[in-house]
DNA sequence: TGCAAATAGTTCGCCCTCGAACTATCATGG
DNA sequence: CCATGATAGTTCGAGGGCGAACTATTTGCA
């Protein structure tokens, strides 16, 4: 049998990016926010940091998600009008994207969320626990990197 | 803007989960088991411990899925093979299920790939660090647990 | 020049995940 | 005894996530 006290730790990660997740889709809930997951989260936050439209293929190298992925998102984030396709003029097979004015007025939300999360993640735990506790996740996430 | 430094926990947490993630798909395939995919752990797991029968609802409470998912999941499951359902003689709202001989053939499988991930997560990491990241990651979960 | 290989995106099939609606079956109180 | 409500499971629709196959370009080299 596995030991149940160390095996916890997956588990217990799991449960956190779950409760994390709904924390996320409870604000978005409150705020009126529809048509928005969690998960639009990693293009939303590349896309506020982009003047100018973006290549999809920036955004599938940014969000770690397979290309096939990022097309569904974006078709979803397109049909609820958060953002718009631009084909390239000097090459037909690149597409942009942007932020329309819809998309980039999430924005605000989209950094106290982030911001109530982080809090909530910590709540009264001392700095030096929380670098602890950063030091000890990037070990294993570069354990977890290593083995394949 | 969000502080990077700390916003990172949750990216961290994040690729990890995935990270085990990989793991397990990897291990499942190179053993070649088909039709199972991490998500199913928990349910197997559970069904592993019991020795007659157990009512679906049993089920839906252990593994932390709404009904409706693990409807799907014990379909797939039964659709290749791994368990059986039974209607329950005494009430006709109930439906048991049960691994069939091929479903309890996974158990070695998965107490290896459960130790493999584990020794992976962990590495050579000191004991006392391990009870340290257990306890730090409890309490990141009790304040998402008291945050709704 | 012209054709093969690389590149960018989309589509498809399969799975998990949820919530809401639905079905069928008990259980209970009037 | 029977209507009303509780319970157990499934179905449905929408969406994320992946890999494999597909389309349409562009590039590069022979």
């Amino acid at each position: 049998m596995t030991k149940p006290n160390t095996q916890e730790i997956i588990a217990r990660i799991a449960r956190i990016h779950e409760g994390a997740h709904a924390l996320i889709e409870a604000e978005l809930k409150t705020r009126g926010l529809t048509g928005i997951v969690p998960a639009h989260g990693a293009i939303l936050a590349f896309l506020f940091t982009q003047t100018r439209p973006v290549p999809i293929k920036a955004v599938v190298e940014r969000v770690g998600r397979v290309k096939s992925t990022v097309t569904v998102m974006l078709n979803t984030l397109e049909r609820h009008g958060y953002l718009t396709r631009i084909p390239c003029e000097c090459d037909n097979r690149v597409i942009y994207v942007a932020l329309t004015e819809k998309g980039r007025n999430l924005c605000p939300d989209f950094e106290a969320i982030s911001e109530r999360l982080l809090a909530t993640v910590y709540g009264p735990m001392p700095a030096r626990d929380r670098q602890t506790l950063l030091n000890l996740l990037d070990r294993v996430e570069r354990n977890l990197q290593a083995a394949p």
